[in-house]
RNA sequence: GUGGCUUUAGCUCAGCUGGUUAGAGCAUCAGAUUGUGGAUCUGAGGGUCGAGGGUUCAAAUCCCUCAAGCCACCCCA
């Protein structure tokens, strides 16, 4: 018969092999965060639609055809939540925060859905780790954020990783630029692609982020909106270009880079892997966002975040650099069942020690148990027989060395311990 | 969502123009005179050949449908 089931489209599972890259994730993200004053929140993996609909635009790709969308009992629309900064900022006001000292900084690590054609780096379930810092403008905050996602790269030690900066202005500057846009590209309508004259309406920023062939050539001699920002917007983004350049950070700007979401204003940024392939070479990005709570009708209020893609960097690390998952410090034997009671009771006493230590249950011969130890890596055997039992003792093998020594039960800790601390 | 390629044991793959019980390497498990190891040797288990339907005396091998993966596009992390 086969399988009732298999893993749906565009999930994965996450073995123990990936552990360790997974794990060097979190522990950077969780330590820099912390270092730079940001708490962690998580907000639930589902939502209200229309939180994403107003909140990422109902003109994005994301709110168009890439939304988990179901109903509830009450037939209320609820969405798996595809991005991680509208919550946040939900979740700022539900729970009073713009009480607190501002801004209020928070970091986050946990999984978003997105229904688009799985490929590789891309999945319908990806994870994240971002921050956010609502109810402040200042641009230092930019720049906070875009070192902090700096020096979580440079903490996995991942090389090979850009910066691209861009500011994109704020509601005063962006509606002329829009228009100066439109009537650039307005006589060349009729050599566009497809997809670009639907953008030429409906957000013709976007008719940057098109690849095909022959938009390029119109692109190139666009009007460049870093050259048509409001003074406020040129000035925050020329404190941002100047502090990185000042805390030595390489960035290149990037002129077409506008990001898919209506929420960003002002900075926006994104970092880019060598060697992942051309359209997804993004491992994150981010930007400000200081329209996003006055969409969602709340109170106009700053903020800026980003977020970083877990499975293409977890991707990236894997061909950097090799992590082994943890062995176990101990392999515990029983030579004969009668020595299983024994040897789980040493095991124990091991373990509140804080090692790891793992008890061979088979009943296999002794070699064959001794194989075992060695491929899980242990670096000490503790072998009990019974004349070890009756004697009250135990062997204490050390596998690199292939040396043993029998000992008294009480004797068994120091030495499993000083074995470990050799070498 | 659109187009193309792919899908044989846990993993990497072989299987020529359709023909008897589908193979290899690695991995797993077990033995190699009985309380000692990742090597070597021997052996074993493991596949309804992605799923379903069709053509045929006969299909892993041809046709159709579906699913999943990969690549490009769309777009994003």
């Amino acid at each position: 018969m086969a399988p009732v089931a298999q893993r749906p489209r565009g999930t994965q599972d996450l073995l123990p092999p990936d552990q360790p890259y997974w794990d060097a994730m979190e522990q950077a993200a969780q330590a820099l965060a912390l270092g730079f004053g940001y708490l962690r929140i998580e907000t639930p993996s589902f939502e209200s639609t229309e939180l994403f609909v107003r909140g990422v635009g109902d003109a994005t790709d994301i709110v168009t055809k890439e939304m988990f969308t179901f109903a509830d009992r009450g037939g209320r629309s609820l969405t798996l939540r595809p991005e991680g900064t509208a919550p946040i900022v939900r979740a700022y006001f539900d729970a009073g925060m713009q009480l607190e000292p501002q801004p209020v900084r928070l970091y986050y690590l946990g999984s978003y859905f997105r229904s688009e054609r799985p490929q590789r780096g891309r999945f319908h379930e990806f994870h994240q780790f971002g921050i956010e810092a609502i109810g402040d403008g200042s641009p230092l905050l930019d720049v906070e954020a875009v070192i902090l996602a700096w020096k979580w790269f440079g903490a996995l030690g991942l090389g090979g990783v850009s910066l691209h900066l861009n500011s994109i202005g704020d509601e005063v500057c962006r509606p002329a630029y829009r228009d100066l846009l439109r009537e650039y590209y307005r006589p060349h309508l009729g050599e566009l692609s497809a997809d670009s004259r639907a953008r030429f309406e409906k957000n013709p920023l976007r008719l940057f982020d098109s690849k095909e062939p022959q938009d390029q050539a119109l692109k190139r001699d666009a009007p460049r909106i870093v050259d048509h920002l409001c003074e406020p917007c040129a000035e925050a983004f020329t404190t941002v270009k100047e502090t990185l350049e000042a805390e030595e950070i390489p960035f290149s700007l990037n002129s077409e880079l506008v990001r898919g979401l209506d929420y960003y204003t002002r900075t926006v940024f994104e970092y880019q892997h060598v060697s992942l392939g051309g359209a997804q070479n993004a491992l994150g990005g981010g930007g400000r966002y200081d329209g996003l709570a006055g969409a969602l009708g709340y109170k106009p209020t700053a903020g800026i975040g980003f977020a970083l893609g877990m499975e293409r960097t977890a991707m990236m690390l894997k061909e950097a650099k090799e992590l082994a998952p943890l062995a176990p410090d101990v392999y515990a034997v029983a030579v004969e069942p009668k020595d299983e009671r024994y040897v789980f009771h040493l095991a124990g006493t091991l373990r509140e020690r804080g090692l790891r230590v793992i008890v061979d249950p088979s009943a296999a011969r002794l070699d064959a148990k001794l194989r075992k130890a060695a491929k899980r890596g242990a670096r000490v055997a503790l072998l009990v027989g019974p004349e070890e039992r009756q004697k009250g003792e135990a062997v204490v093998r050390d596998m690199r060395l292939k040396t043993q020594v029998s000992v008294a039960e009480r004797e068994v800790v120091p030495t499993v311990t000083q074995a470990l601390s050799a070498g």
